[in-house]
DNA sequence: CTCTAACATGAGACAGAGTATCAGGTTTGG
DNA sequence: CCAAACCTGATACTCTGTCTCATGTTAGAG
């Protein structure tokens, strides 16, 4: 019976939770194409649900809320970030590291088709046109800053109570704010690595080098 | 009738604009109090409506949003940093003059007796420790960030399309976040310039002396 | 003083977001 | 075949925010 159970709950499990991550991914799809399309105020839930081929109920139980539906996943970037933070070298500065930190979660895989990249563009937009969705982005990267907070104020050598990690990890994440929006502004016609780059050189403690 | 016309507006709105303003700043007292005692979600528009002696539609002629309720006058201070930074000196570091910037508006004005500093903190509490108000909050800085960015794009000699003057400006309200959250939780036992200041040198370009 | 026009208020209807509950249908495992 | 767990849809509800309409109030003109 053990053996057995085990099999089955594997097997359930497994199904059952790929369908659910199949189904959300699918339904996020459809709702950025609804957002670009028709704005994302102007795009009730009913018509996601209806396009996604579901009941606003069943909406609700895969997303907590309309922003949901679009940067979902975001949260969990935050351990992303903290695991390549990790990996940076001990005696790199803080700053360097975090930056290169973000790397993993850049909307553009460094390697993409120029359709691909233009989709990256179009979401990006969405995001940072959106003032709702801007300030749900907000809100998710302001659970970074509880993960990446200890491991930041273990290299800065001093305690969570300290403002400085926390300003840290928050400039960081602002530069990679300004950097979409410039990216948007100018259509991805600049790679979003080198405004990224420009703007944590702008702001970042310089003088090494 | 175009002066007597204006002649008229002029002396109703002084009389009447004061009227407004007054009921507004009485308006936000109320909404803050119950903010604190209940929870910001758990207080209904409602309920601060009927609190402040009006009815809900007024509520919502008075503020946008329940949210506006209590940071509405944020919008505004965009201008003052502005003012502020005009007057600081060409060749500063862009970075301190928008530190130095941030002086008018923070939320203690620099001489306050105990009491209304401890008002002070517990309103900044309810700001940082409230997922929905803080977001908002952030909306509201990224108005400023419009209004200051031509003026920083000129200091650093470069044009608005450059991420830099958006990422120096986020940053800087970034580090002033930092600061307002670790004041608050150390109940503002530790000055808040002292928190900005570290925080602000711990991010910004150093090596100047 | 009276009248008018602008303004402020309250009441009510409305749509949408988000929550909670209930009933019916499907899958999983015994 | 059966039972438990799960997914779904329908419904009702609260609250936010928008809009309209009717009423009351105030400032200024004649």
């Amino acid at each position: 019976m053990n053996q057995s159970a085990r099999r089955g709950q594997e097997q359930t499990e497994g199904i059952r939770s790929r369908a659910r991550r199949a189904v959300r991914a699918e339904t996020t799809e459809v709702a950025v194409d609804l957002f670009l399309r028709n704005g994302f105020d102007a795009t009730t839930i009913e018509e996601i649900a209806a396009a996604a081929g579901m009941s606003r109920s069943t909406f609700f139980r895969y997303f907590g809320s309309k922003e949901d539906a679009v940067l979902g996943e975001l949260a969990d970037y935050g351990e992303r970030v903290l695991a390549a933070l990790c990996e940076r070298p001990e005696d790199e500065q803080p700053w360097t590291s975090l930056r290169q930190a973000l790397e993993p979660v850049l909307p553009l895989p460094a390697d993409a088709s120029p359709e691909v990249a233009a989709q990256a563009v179009r979401r990006s937009r969405l995001f940072i046109e959106t003032p709702s969705l801007r300030a749900r982005h907000f809100e998710k990267t302001l659970t970074w800053q509880g993960i990446l907070r200890p491991e930041v104020a273990r290299r800065l050598r001093c305690g969570t109570e300290d403002p400085r990690p926390a300003a840290l990890i928050a400039c960081v994440l602002a530069c990679l704010d300004a950097a979409l929006e410039a990216w948007t502004r100018c259509d991805g016609s600049v790679p979003l690595r080198e405004l990224l780059d420009a703007a944590a050189d702008a702001v970042g403690p310089r003088g090494r080098g």
